[in-house]
DNA sequence: AGATTACATAGATGTTTGTCTATGTTTCCC
DNA sequence: GGGAAACATAGACAAACATCTATGTAATCT
């Protein structure tokens, strides 16, 4: 198991209301973690380019070329995402698959709510 | 009229398919700076509190003592809410005036979709 | 006109972050 | 068991960022 630097969100204490009431510290600091880990080009990118991979998962190796990056790099990103609860990684022999959290992303969606 | 440091998005180029085909790196790029704007406590909160003003509006002498900031800090996070369009300035008199661009925000949620 | 109030801008500073190289760990295969 | 492949972790470094103090600008009021 991997040891989360973000706190996942949980959707029905964060922000309740969305963003329509004022929003303590608290909140607005869970939900701005969340946010930061999608606020990044190469991780926007690999987001994308899992669910464009067949099965709808991909792993690393298949990532760094696309992308022009070193693996360690590649790695990083994949972990800041899935510390956030954005993608979810499955280890299957030597390699590692990765899967993006559709319900997760549903859930930000909401959270952004006015 | 301010100067945009972060070109508007726009959603019928930016991302058409949302996020479930392959992302270029502008597009990327764009995505990704505009959820930056969103991804600051500070910010959040603001854009909370500016929603739950009198009339959906509120300057910036409104916002520095609940945020307990000092008011270049706040001016400066009313900025980069302005440049990525996410928030409206309409200068009345001495005061000048903030609402959240609604449009703005539902964009959002469509370039998030899966 | 002078004083005051509201806000913006400039510059400085400590912290965070994206990327790299180097190395460790685990699994597979011969 | 030894080598190779896939991935993670550690450490370093430059760029970006959030905040502050100090100062500039514009509008109001007496």
């Amino acid at each position: 198991m991997t040891t989360l630097t973000i706190t996942p969100v949980d959707v029905s204490t964060c922000a309740p209301s969305g963003l329509a009431a004022p929003i303590g510290r608290p909140e607005a600091e869970q939900l701005a973690a969340l946010l930061k880990a999608i606020s990044d080009p190469t991780r926007i990118q690999l987001i994308s380019y899992i669910n464009a991979s067949n099965n709808s998962e991909a792993c690393v190796c298949n990532l760094t070329e696309p992308l022009a990056l070193t693996q360690p790099t590649v790695s990083h990103h994949l972990k800041v995402l899935t510390d956030a609860g954005l993608i979810e990684r499955e280890k299957r022999g030597t390699w590692v698959w990765y899967t993006v959290n559709q319900d997760r992303w549903k859930q930000i969606a909401k959270l952004l709510e006015i």
